[in-house]
DNA sequence: AATCACATTCAAACCGCTTTGGGTGCCACA
DNA sequence: TGTGGCACCCAAAGCGGTTTGAATGTGATT
């Protein structure tokens, strides 16, 4: 009936008077076509609006041409993350440039090991991006031992064989943003950060910790949380803190939604942001959450997620199609951008 | 090599002396296979860990058993939004319960029909899910004229032909808000909307209106906003709204983001939510903001939106699979709970 | 004039499964 | 004793591409 649903290869071959072979070779760019030929099939294709079927081209070639990303549906802690849908944003833009299509498994995690394992055994897809990474994440061994190609979004401390990551520089970050707060005449500075067994939140406290150390102040306990990322857990990290007896005078805290509980908080208490406490937020740039349309509201370590998500997924198909070798890495660095959140010390 | 990749049907079938057709039929369901025979075929293909191979099963079927999710890439305004995780979530849930995959395809806005096109000729997937309809959606036409099964997370204002849907009863939320403003006493209620092309911020503008022409008011433009569900917008237009002459005593928020914009705002100008000013807000239940753990904060109208994503999956699985043969719509109703953000009118 | 390299093209096998259209053997029934 | 029906199983033909191994024609080389 519709042509655009029907036309197949060996009918186009059929219209032009030639074998299925040689069309589609013309088509995939192999040299062994007459230029003539190659151009009389191109124009069929285009005026018959010809497309391959995917579905044949993937049993033929054994190419999934898919990459998958396996989103653990936490029953524990939440997963499905706002960073989540922003990655895979920039991600899908390599993708369909590129002919792929992305994947998306939800499965409960307990059941993880075994959608990898399937992934593997079905042949769906044709390598994976490992979010969220933990301390000694047990996703690595496994695809290593499957065999799958794969791009981890972040590292995994304790990991200690090689593997491709994309990654911002948390450590860095971190310490540059309580750097800038100690420059500021700040001393007693607060880490509002994500649970630790989360591998960005290690990373950013050991940074925090790096620049305290240059100063040599000792960590103290009381000015460190981990938490949860939500609005509620910042403010009550904030509240908690501001309520001690030597509060801090600054907080730093790992996303811009634990920044906006942070700054409830302060404000709660009857003080000004950026004069009385100042704020140091981590901003991921988010599409839907950003940090001031012109000037910057929160002074912020800024890195974009959507360009990690390109990053990786380019990173990811040059390893599927055998371009890169080794195991890649890909540091990117933050970029400390100055808001209206932070201030001089004042005693 | 190794088993668990190269096992086959056809090496099955040697292996048990029976032919490809016969093991096919019989893992399948097939009644025309000895019940005997049938679980020697389970017995083996346990043993030898077969995983039919899914290129294999498309194209010989000719269904893609994946359901495509087009994102459009938004480069006017941004759509890759925080509700589009938690739904493609509770989607997800439902489509590895099924065997189908999910896909997602992120394209420029621009490009987005040749997208659905190629889906079909292409044959992609079984069925897509529309995300984000907006007043006059051309998307439905087009997947009506290109014979792709689908399901509308929300509705189109404007369209007259039938076609699936799930929505949350938008207008009807939005009324009781305000009813329930209404009955706490107030009777300058602002509200703080989402850009009025998208479907569902004209829907609870509706609600909205509904209920003042219940009380006999005529709608104040000064009190309606439509802006881009930021923080940012909801602090603008709350902070507008409040330095009005006749200032709003309630406001109404169309999501979380907004709500805590508002609150900002609020607090900014010295006055406590709840008492001096009460806020009502959208709450889609998403998983990394939650509205309070145990008590609720925002006095809210909830409704999940990973539910509508399972709800949603569903209606197009069945679609797919043909048991559902006319256009399903599925109209969830929004829970009205009670929390700290709204009080009764003090003069 | 025979030979060879090269440029083009094609027939057929293959990817791994489903499905159509028969077989075959056995038992009941007339 | 023939016949029909049933239960069970199989060979082979797809699905729509890619890829291997030749075949053909042509001009250059000897």
């Amino acid at each position: 009936m519709d042509a655009s649903a029907r036309m197949n290869l060996k009918e186009l071959a059929r219209k032009l008077d030639l074998s299925p072979t040689t069309v589609s070779r013309a088509l995939n760019g192999y040299p062994e076509v007459n230029a003539a030929t190659r151009e009389r099939v191109a124009e069929a294709a285009r005026r018959y609006n010809y497309q391959p079927n995917t579905r044949a081209i993937r049993l033929a070639t054994g190419r999934a041409m898919a990459i998958g990303h396996v989103i653990p549906l936490a029953t524990r802690h939440e997963i499905v993350n706002p960073v989540f849908a922003d990655f895979i944003a920039g991600a899908g833009e390599i993708y369909s440039r590129n002919g792929y299509d992305m994947l998306l498994s939800v499965v409960p995690d307990d059941t993880e090991e075994r959608a990898y394992r399937e992934l593997k055994s079905r042949g769906t897809v044709d390598g994976v991006i490992v979010h969220g990474p933990r301390l000694n994440d047990e996703r690595i061994p496994l695809l290593v031992e499957l065999g799958i190609p794969f791009v981890v979004h972040g590292r995994a401390t304790g990991t200690e064989s090689p593997y491709a990551w994309v990654d911002v520089n948390n450590r860095r970050a971190f310490q540059r943003a309580t750097e800038f707060l100690f420059d500021l005449g700040h001393r007693r500075i607060g880490l509002i950060n994500g649970l630790e067994f989360m591998d960005f939140a290690i990373r950013r406290r050991r940074g925090y910790e790096d620049a305290l150390a240059a100063r040599g102040i000792a960590p103290d306990p009381e000015m460190m949380v981990s938490e949860e990322m939500t609005e509620g857990a910042g403010y009550r990290a904030a509240r908690r803190m501001l309520a001690l007896p030597h509060p801090p005078t600054a907080l730093i805290a790992s996303s811009m939604i634990m920044g906006l509980g942070a700054r409830r908080a302060v404000e709660d208490l009857g003080m000004k942001m950026g004069r009385d406490v100042s704020i140091i937020i981590h901003d991921d740039e988010l599409s839907y959450m950003r940090n001031g349309e012109d000037v910057p509201i929160f002074t912020a370590t800024r890195s974009s997620v959507r360009e990690a998500g390109r990053l990786a997924a380019d990173m990811l198909l040059g390893m599927v199609q055998g371009k890169l070798t080794s195991p890649a890495e890909h540091l990117m660095e933050a970029e400390l951008i100055i808001g209206g959140s932070t201030g001089p010390y004042r005693s």
